[in-house]
DNA sequence: TAGTGGTCTAGACCACAGG
DNA sequence: CTGTGGTCTAGACCACTAC
């Protein structure tokens, strides 16, 4: 039949703008399952998926019987594969925009150095970028790259698509990732590109990400605005069937 | 029709056996869905659902086209399976220490009462801990739990020991967590607790744990001292920590 | 080209929450 | 009791991979 394509992509991203920009609040039902089948002309199955990747971004909540409720309204990165905020943006129907302020080539510091395992004062290529949801500010990036993999980058122009597409495009393949997250002020170059006061609390996101052998490739330092963009982690205790023991209380 | 309560677990606990148990090794393909589904006279919704699971996992990876094949042989074993602030820290070779401040019996806010998924002004459990890492504060930690659950620890020091613990020995099982990570200006009980200006940045961890039923346990609302203490994350491109129902791989 | 997984349709029954 | 979300059935078309 029809089979519109990634429909459920579509209704998931009609809701979270609903919940982001304040037509449904905290706290507030969703519209029934019932209901959204008949404004989307779908069947169940797009609708319910649309729902389940609303509740793994932890955006809502529901449960049989109940009508489904909203928990928060900040949408959140979820901390799979993910690397490229394009594609993020995307995903959760958000249009992903950028300012890049800066790409250049310089020596690397001693602390950059040491997390891309190059020799002190090794060159690097540097972007810096002020990345927006849908034209809001949402972010500041600073990437460093070692020179053989940031040379791709050098002649690019980070505003025509995503830097993670042009590398792969580039056979660079980056298959593993770490990330330290903290909470900082905004220095006074944060602040003023993301317009707020400076010392606001921000997000911070520290990125290595190598090769499949290992090697370095990246390293990043995001600053992310809280009440536009968060991350979600979901974890696992064990498997669920081995000695399920309920409350025998 | 035939409506096998839960088939799709049941599915999902035979491919998991086989995965952990070395009837299908790492690189090894999964029987495709047609076959699961004639093996267990189910049609592939169930079937698909119950791969969905195992990709949640990290335990297998699939793809348009492409026979699903087994990733790895350990369910997610990443320490976020961590809950407990305790044991954390024991890890990380730090001796923990808590301060507990509070804790009543109260109803709850719509916001807590939709994430525990009760009524709203259902009675909750509140604690309110100060959390030391050698003696150090290192955290504030706003623990709410269902009356049914928290009933438990109204009876109990938390200063003694463990409320994980004590929840343990008292039969409620949390196998499931998610977690969102955003930053937030201290407030001023905050800041007098932890020792740092009002609105200093701090990392805000919201955690919502679940029973293998899927029922909510608890919601906690943490805030780390960024100076003392951050979150690292290590994913891998494949499938690494977290869920996420989006299209596969 | 054949087979696979990704997605959609269009029905159905059930358990549970709420009035 | 009605309405809701949770789950299942039984089809279908498509895009992609591997042959």
């Amino acid at each position: 039949m029809a089979a519109r394509p990634q429909y459920n992509l579509e209704i998931a991203a009609y809701l979270r703008r609903e919940i982001t920009e304040g037509a449904l609040r905290t706290g507030a039902p969703l519209p029934t399952e019932a209901e959204l089948c008949r404004r989307f002309k779908a069947s169940r199955g797009p609708v319910r998926q649309a729902m389940a990747t609303l509740r793994t971004e932890g955006l809502v909540s529901s449960g049989r019987g109940r009508r489904s409720v909203v928990l928060d309204r900040v949408p959140s990165q979820s901390f799979d594969g993910v690397l490229s905020f394009s594609e993020w943006s995307r995903c959760t129907g958000v249009t992903p925009g950028q300012k890049t302020l800066l790409v250049v080539k310089r020596p690397a510091a001693t602390a950059v150095a040491a997390a891309l395992e190059i020799p002190p004062d090794s060159p690097v290529v540097l972007v810096k970028r002020l990345r927006l949801m849908d034209g809001q500010p949402a972010m500041v990036e600073r990437l460093r790259y070692p020179l053989e993999v940031g040379r791709h980058i050098l002649d690019f122009d980070p505003d025509s698509g995503s830097i993670y597409q042009r590398l792969i495009d580039c056979g660079v393949n980056i298959s593993r990732a770490t990330r330290v997250l903290d909470a900082i002020g905004a220095s006074s170059e944060d602040a003023a590109l993301l317009g707020v006061a400076d010392g606001s609390p921000l997000l911070r996101v520290r990125r290595r990400a190598f090769t499949g052998e290992g090697v370095p490739v990246e390293v990043s330092d995001d600053h992310y605005l809280p009440a536009i963009a968060n991350f979600t982690l979901n974890s696992t205790r064990g498997t669920p069937t081995p000695l399920t023991m309920r409350s025998g209380e």
